[in-house]
DNA sequence: TCAGCAGAAGGCACTCAGTACCTCTGATTA
DNA sequence: TAATCAGAGGTACTGAGTGCCTTCTGCTGA
């Protein structure tokens, strides 16, 4: 049996979600079963040689209900990112004004790392398919512009009043993109064994750098001050607590 | 009528067949006249609603035909850009060391501009396809996703003596991608007519005050050479709970 | 308790993209 | 003139995706 991503979606499911309730077990919603019957058969065969009526035939259900979940043959294998999506807008719409648009992105873009690393084995999977079917990566890339338009919409509004503000909101949301991107890559060839936060944060690091506090209009990339920047140097045997302490007393300092 | 990238008539194939022979890569007017037909029904019937069936019997050939010129029904709209691609990569391969690495993809990605610019009709009308068909926009971004690696690819090569080079080099191929799309998407939808170089330039101006000339190997926490000692570099911006994290990564690297 | 209703699921038939395989035709060459 | 070869057409097939109708099931109100 092939792990399913956390039940969470479920918008024609929801009246089978409070019925079960009542039932007590919850018989596994259709949606999954037909999920985790195309990830049972991919692996085996190949997505282009498992055909739809393969899939609907090892779940027990009806080809029809198959279109009824996911509108194309593709959709079955990102079943979780509209919900990241909504996620992410949200995400962005509770955004502060006092914020900074760039952090702000770049949190937003760790939600969509969050997702991935909550089912590492999925992940995985469908990472070695999306590698060699190009359909498969064909609707990835669909679904990364659609992340990369939400970014650029949020970072556009920010920076309405800028004269650069679109090709800037676009630049950054790419370059947020791009670092998230390769990021998740590198987690994903480890197998999904790497700490994906922290290589999330190595990978942003740079946009933040690059990108962050630019507060003036049409300044170029303007290296941060130098009384801003703090330099650590410790060791690796040094208690983690004893370096929190040190660092904190740095930005402290002034 | 519709206009149609290198025009060409299909009519006695017997010279054309002969010429081709010498030139080498001159197309068959078959292939021409598949992509005339094909935009003279698609701005009538749509996309979609237009079959292969519709166009090759406009264009007076045999279905199967079709499949050969273009391996699938989405390829019709775009017949530039494998051409397109590889002056691209025989532009990059032709980079000599001494030149700096941004400014090189940024005129790799002026010659694809210059491809659209070569026939504004052409380019708008492809344009108000693409906006409304979903398809095609998946398409569109799967090659505008091989420009964008072969920009990266290119970029890894000269910053391969980098820690951060594979990071880098993605994030600035999708800043300038971002930076030019942003500029022949304005080019697009002034319908042709606006000097598409200058739009350009001013879009990738961003990129190259951002990116260019950046000798130093900056990083955020990085990794231990071979001894003991880590060193973090950071802002006082930074929340602490990043610093922490970024000190354990680099702890636990290697 | 039952009729009726609504929504979920199944079934059937159809369109169309894309492929495999074969034939035909016309030009070139031995 | 015969052999060959490449480009084009034709036929039949698979499989994704859709439209429409039927069936089933669980709920609700009389």
């Amino acid at each position: 049996m092939t792990e399913v991503p956390t039940r969470r979606r479920a918008a024609p499911a929801a009246k089978t979600a409070t019925a079960s309730k009542t039932a007590g077990t919850a018989k596994p919603p259709m949606r999954d079963a037909l999920v985790a019957a195309a990830f049972q058969l991919f692996p085996e065969r190949g997505f282009e040689q498992t055909t739809v009526d393969d899939i609907v035939a090892l779940a027990g259900v009806g080809r029809r209900s198959f279109f009824r979940y996911f509108p194309s043959k593709e959709d079955v294998v990102f079943p979780d990112h509209e919900r990241c999506l909504a996620d992410m807008t949200e995400f962005l719409d509770a955004s502060a004004d006092g914020d900074d648009p760039v952090a702000r992105v770049c949190d937003a873009a760790r939600l969509v790392l969050r997702m991935y690393a909550e089912n590492p084995a999925f992940s995985v999977q469908r990472y070695q398919l999306t590698k060699k079917v190009p359909g498969l990566r064909g609707y990835e890339l669909s679904v990364v512009w659609r992340y990369e338009r939400t970014l650029a919409g949020y970072l556009r509004g920010r920076y309405a009043d800028r004269t650069d503000g679109t090709i800037r909101a676009d630049v950054i949301a790419a370059s947020v993109v791009a670092a998230h991107n390769n990021a998740l890559r590198s987690w994903l060839r480890g197998g999904g064994r790497d700490d994906a936060a922290a290589l999330t944060d190595q990978a942003l690091d740079l946009v933040m750098r690059t990108w962050s506090g630019e507060p003036a209009d049409g300044a170029g990339a303007t290296p941060p001050p130098e009384d801003d920047v703090v330099v650590v140097i410790t060791r690796r045997s040094t208690p983690l607590w004893r370096v929190v302490r040190d660092v904190e007393a740095a930005f402290d300092e002034n």
